[in-house]
DNA sequence: GCATATCATAGCATGGCACTAGGGTATTGT
DNA sequence: ACAATACCCTAGTGCCATGCTATGATATGC
């Protein structure tokens, strides 16, 4: 029951550039010394959110990554789907494309999965960017 | 966002289990073909589930498994914990022994895989084999 | 004592993960 | 113009977990 590195980056990639949102763009290379990431690792992470239409770039000198649209309209279910996939604990059960599982119309523990996904996707999609920006500023004000 | 097949095929049989509780010891064999896995394969899960005291076996001809205690003692989280590990999306937050995080005080991210890991904990725990076992019963009366 | 089961260990192919390598292309400041 | 800086893209690679299979030993009922 884990996620993988991909995701876990990822958001930690997300959560940098919202905090900095407005600022133009920020480099990679600053995000990844900032999050303690491999650069080039966090590149191919980055490139996969810019093509889910979660982040834009620009290229060249003074160039970098910024957020699509503002913090508080990304989710962080947005984050997870682009990097990990829809969410599925057990592939007959996928948010996208549910599978061929011929025993679905009778398979008892097929709800618990059910349960399962939508239990974590309403969680993950109740959390924005924004609201961890909102709680970096809560924690340092301690 | 992953569950392995243990996860998914140890359930299953648990759940064969359940609704054959107290009429003696099932073969492994029989579980296997009813549920439709691999019965060597099985064995092995099994055999975790034994090893946390779930399951008890009896050897020898007529043998098999049955569960250790009533459907309504055992919690589908039980069965997931035994078969898959400590309930952590990532390592950092993981229910038993939490990683060595030396960022953990004041990463923001973290806090949304805390919630991920209890929402996922509570839940699980939330629902046992004979809530299960009930769910088959009333879907057989429609 | 034989058929039927559980028990235990070992091995093995596959695939995904977590990177690394090495190039290309666009933009900026001088 | 031209370097420096950054994004962009494709391949490749070592490692480890997964999902099994194989083989044999041990225990029990009839």
């Amino acid at each position: 029951m884990r996620l993988s590195t991909r995701g876990h980056y990822g958001l930690k990639a997300m959560f940098d550039l919202a905090q900095n949102y407005g600022s133009g763009p920020i480099s990679l290379k600053t995000v990844a010394e900032r999050q303690n990431l491999s650069d080039h690792y966090l590149e191919q992470l980055i490139a996969m959110l810019r093509k889910a239409g979660l982040v834009k770039s620009m290229r060249g000198a003074k160039g970098g990554y910024f957020l699509a649209r503002e913090p508080s309209k990304i989710k962080v279910g947005d984050v997870i789907r682009a990097l990990e996939g829809p969410i599925a604990p057990v592939h007959c059960v996928s948010e996208k494309d549910p599978g061929s599982c011929n025993e679905a119309d009778y398979c008892i523990t097929r709800t618990v999965w059910v349960r399962v996904r939508d239990g974590l996707a309403e969680l993950l999609d109740s959390i924005t960017l924004a609201d961890l920006c909102l709680k970096a500023e809560e924690t340092n004000k301690c």
